[in-house]
DNA sequence: TTGCAATACTTAAGTTTCTTATGTATGTTT
DNA sequence: AAACATACATAAGAAACTTAAGTATTGCAA
C-alpha cells in the first residue's frame, strides 16, 4: 500500500471547486475556514487547501452565482457563511459525476481496472 | 450515468505526465504522435493530450532523465521513440500509486465510497 | 496533379489555477 | 504577554496547460 502525507499538489488542481461544492451540498452551509479545517480533518492531512486558493474561489463562486453569502458576528469576529445557489446545486451534481467518469476512465487508462461501462 | 464528449480541461491538469509514464511502461516505447492517439483512442476521445502540452512534457522528462530517445527515419519523416529508464520506471510506479490513493481519498471526500483501508 | 487531411515535430504567448507570502484582526491558552 | 488558533483578504510569482502558429513529409481523393 503507499503511503504519503501529502499529495503532490499538481493533483489537486482543477478538484476545488468540486470539493467545496460538494461539501456545501453535503453540509448545508460552511464557512471558508471551515472548509479548510474539515477537508483536512476528512483526509488525515493529505488534502490542505491553502487560504490563498480557497477565498478566491470562494469569490469566484459567489459572482458566478453558484453560492451565496450570510455574514454572521462571532463577538467581533466575522464569519461568511455559504449557501448553494439552486445553480450551485445543479454544478454540484455536474462536478462530481464529471469527476467520478473521469476517475474510471483514468482507472482504465492506467490499467488499474477493466474497461467502464458505456451504460 | 453521466456523459460527456471531453472533461474539462482542468481535471486533466497534473496528470499528463503520469499518464505518459505509464503508457511506456506498459507499451515499452512509444512516440510523442502516438501517444496522442492512443489515450484519444482509448478514452473514445474523452481525453485529448494536445501537441503543445505533450512535447514540452517530453522534454522535460528527457531533461529529468525520466526517458531516453531513440530518432528514427520513417522514409524522410523523423520519429522520436521514448522508453523509460530505470528512474523513469521508479517514478511511473510511485506517479501510478500516488493517483490510485488520490482518488480513493477523493471518492471517500466526495461521499462517492467508504472510507478507504489504512493497510 | 493539386489540394486537403493526416502524420510528426517545435515553440511562443497567453490563461488559469494554484503556492507563497503578507497583512489585518480577534479569540484562546499557557 | 507571548504564542497559537481562528477568520478573513489579496498580491506576486510559479506551474501546467491552451491556443496558435510554424515547419515539413506522406497519403489520398477529386
Amino acid at each position: 500500500m503507499y503511503v504519503c502525507s501529502m499529495y503532490t499538489s499538481e493533483l489537486i488542481k482543477g478538484t476545488l471547486k468540486t470539493i467545496v461544492l460538494t461539501l456545501l451540498k453535503e453540509n448545508g452551509r460552511m464557512y471558508g475556514y471551515e472548509i479548510t479545517q474539515r477537508v483536512k480533518d476528512l483526509t488525515d492531512g493529505k488534502i490542505q487547501i491553502t487560504e490563498g486558493a480557497l477565498y478566491p474561489t470562494l469569490h469566484t463562486l459567489e459572482k458566478n452565482g453558484e453560492v451565496g453569502i450570510e455574514e454572521e458576528y462571532m463577538g467581533k469576529r466575522v464569519r461568511k457563511y455559504y449557501t448553494l445557489t439552486e445553480q450551485g446545486q445543479v454544478t454540484a451534481r455536474e462536478k462530481i459525476n464529471e469527476f467520478a467518469d473521469f476517475i474510471s476512465t483514468m482507472k482504465f487508462l492506467l490499467d488499474l481496472q477493466p474497461k467502464p461501462g458505456h451504460a
